[in-house]
RNA sequence: GCGCCCGUAGCUCAAUUGGAUAGAGCGCCAGACUACGGAUCUGGAGGUUGGGGGUUCGACUCCCUCCGGGCGCGCCA
């Protein structure tokens, strides 16, 4: 066996799969390509750390799956280097790593990517546009835009960490008869100075509201206003632009709270002139008709039974009109190779009318548009009421963080600024109660279960962060990159290393679903992997070799819950 | 009425996309510490995967059907 031992060079984590492949694939008679696609991982880890079922095989080889399982394991057995063993186990093959080499590879790979280790170059020259957010402005910043935002975001990261150029683009809705409405409010009940705080906007808002129901000639008088709006009115323009940058404003305040960052928001009122081509291209190429008036495409044909409505029978445009504006701008602007939606399921419908007109039109690139759909949030509601806004969102999620970690935590730690970790841990609660569930299903939000640091929770990953950032503080050595692998021989050990392992794959998994829980759910699995090691795998007090073992692996783990929390955008605190 | 989506432990969710004995957390019960952060860990109880058919060596996963829930269905965005 000597002579093919690949020492000579250092092995990638890449190679320990591999052989695997290229074992079963010599003795079952398999393309490597064809096994490694098969291979999959034993439910427990003392079974090994790849999979081979045998079950396809039967028909062809016309022997029961054990036995074949058998024959394989037991050729295999004799002809491995990376790998250490080969068993059957009913109709599988389990083969296992030498443990000590993977971790070596493991953590070596680690420690040289540092920082940067679980991304890749994937998407090297490929740019990627997220529409996400994108809350009607000139109203409260409701709840139920968040979702798309914390998804978003996520999306945002993810693919940035997969080598790809991501155009993050708000499209604000910042034109519609809501101006309006904001306009009349402002003039019959406020001062001029109003336009400038967004409190009194709000507050005139819903006065305007209150007053329209016994006075419809409101209504009538907002509609006016947004009429002069559309025809170019300068004074009604002139208001419309102040309201629309107060709100605007106020608007990056919450993102940078929440950290999310956008490259555009070119929002509705962009797009206000970019119109006419569409419907012109639309009637030039005969893919519409007049049904009632208004301006249609017939969609029955790819079975869509609601036509895509293009042009009211006032001659204004639509919704639709506009996406179908602002994904051409998009991909010539940006030259994006992919548009993702991130917008409720509510609007399935719609997507699947904007992506088949877009086809329609000739877009070759129209295959290339995502809708991220998500399921709706119940129960995100604050002691003050139902209908919340974000801000008191966030203000109450911290202060339910700060009484959290006033009274339930018995060993206070000495913390500069308490009111920081607060909001962070805050934060990560909405977050990750958000990001942790499957984004098509609808779930009921429980401040009890989101903010406590036990259990499945984004707090309860901070802290896993902050204790493995105690021990590299408090352990009294120098971690040394270089350290020798060989004493990490507890299972805990191997098991931690093999989470590691599969940052790679789990982020780029996270990106093929657009799914930000399967990032969520990994950084649990290796969070509790994490906890229960580390009493056996002590530091402090340890004979050099094994401690600086160890502190290579605690140090890798750090790193992958570091960059995992950052790309959920939950700040990873060194104490908290 | 039609279309799309969702039903998994008391509750909140997983299940490597068709693989092994369906797993975690919360809650409940029983244990473990002078602790590199107990904000923890180890056990236990708890399941006809909404019901019924089908496909297959194998189904929570795919197909059909029924039940329950959500969303949507031309001049809002």
């Amino acid at each position: 066996m000597d002579g093919k031992r690949r020492t000579d060079r250092a092995m990638r984590v890449e190679d320990f799969r591999g052989e695997a492949a290229e074992v079963i694939a010599r003795h079952a008679e398999l393309d490597p390509e064809a096994v490694d696609r098969m291979l999959t991982m034993p439910p427990k880890p003392d079974m090994g750390d790849f999979a081979f079922p045998c079950f396809t095989l039967a028909k062809k080889l016309r022997k029961a799956p054990p036995v074949i399982a058998k024959e394989i394991a037991e050729k295999a057995s004799a002809d491995l280097d990376l790998l250490c063993g080969a068993q059957a186990a009913g109709g599988y093959v389990n083969l296992s790593v030498d443990r000590t080499r993977f971790a070596d590879a493991v953590l070596r790979e680690a420690a040289s990517a540092g920082e940067a280790y679980g991304t890749c170059a994937d998407g090297t020259g490929q740019t990627i546009a997220i529409d996400y957010s994108s809350p009607n402005i000139a109203k409260p910043f409701h709840v139920g835009h968040l979702r798309s935002t914390i998804i978003g975001g996520a999306l945002v990261r993810i693919f940035e960490a997969l080598g790809y150029e991501v155009v993050g683009i708000n499209h604000v809705g910042d034109w519609g008869t809501q101006f309006g409405r904001q306009i009349v409010g402002l003039k019959r009940f406020g001062k001029p100075e109003d336009a400038d705080d967004l409190m009194s906007l709000n507050r005139l808002y819903v006065q305007f509201h209150e007053a329209a129901e016994s006075d419809r000639e409101l209504v009538e008088e907002a509609r006016e206003w947004f009429r002069r709006q559309e025809a170019g009115d300068q004074v009604a323009l002139a208001l419309w632009r102040r309201i629309r940058d107060t709100s605007l404003d106020y608007f990056k305040r919450i993102y940078d709270r929440l950290g999310v960052r956008f490259d555009s928001y070119t929002g509705e009122s962009f797009f206000n002139d970019k119109m006419d081509v569409v419907i012109e291209e639309v009637r030039a190429k005969g893919l519409a008709e007049v049904s009632d008036g208004a301006l249609i495409i017939d969609l029955s044909e790819e079975g869509i039974d609601t036509p895509a409505l293009l042009e009211k029978a006032d001659g204004t445009t639509l919704y639709l009109t506009r996406d179908v504006a602002a994904a051409r701008y998009r991909h010539d602007t940006y030259g994006c190779d992919r548009i993702v939606y991130v917008v409720a399921s509510g609007q399935s419908l719609h997507f699947k009318q904007l992506f088949t007109v877009l086809k329609r039109l000739g877009h070759p690139w129209a295959k290339d548009c995502v809708h991220v759909n998500f399921g709706l949030v119940q129960g995100m509601s604050t002691r003050k009421g139902n209908v919340i806004y974000l801000e008191e969102l966030l203000d109450e999620a911290r202060e339910r963080a700060l009484a959290y970690m006033q009274g339930e935590i018995e060993k206070r730690l000495e913390l500069e600024d308490e009111e920081t970790v607060a909001e962070a841990v805050g934060i990560a609660a909405i977050f990750f109660a958000d990001l942790s569930k499957q984004r098509i299903k609808d779930y009921r939000f429980d401040w009890d279960l989101a903010i406590s640091f036990d259990g499945d929770t984004g707090p309860y990953l901070m802290s896993a962060h902050a204790r493995i950032a105690g021990i590299l503080r408090n352990c009294g050595l120098d971690p040394d990159p270089d350290a020798d692998v060989s004493p990490l021989v507890e299972p805990e050990a191997h098991r931690l290393v093999s989470l590691v392992a599969r940052y790679p794959g789990v982020l780029r998994e996270a990106g093929r679903l657009y799914e930000p829980s399967v990032l969520a759910n990994y950084l649990l699995e290796l969070a509790r992997g994490l906890h229960a090691s580390y009493t056996v795998l002590r530091v402090k007090g340890e004979e050099t070799g094994k401690a600086q073992a160890r502190l290579l692996l605690f140090t890798a783990v750090k790193q992958v819950l570091r960059s995992g929390l950052t790309i959920l955008g939950i700040r990873p605190l060194e104490r908290m």
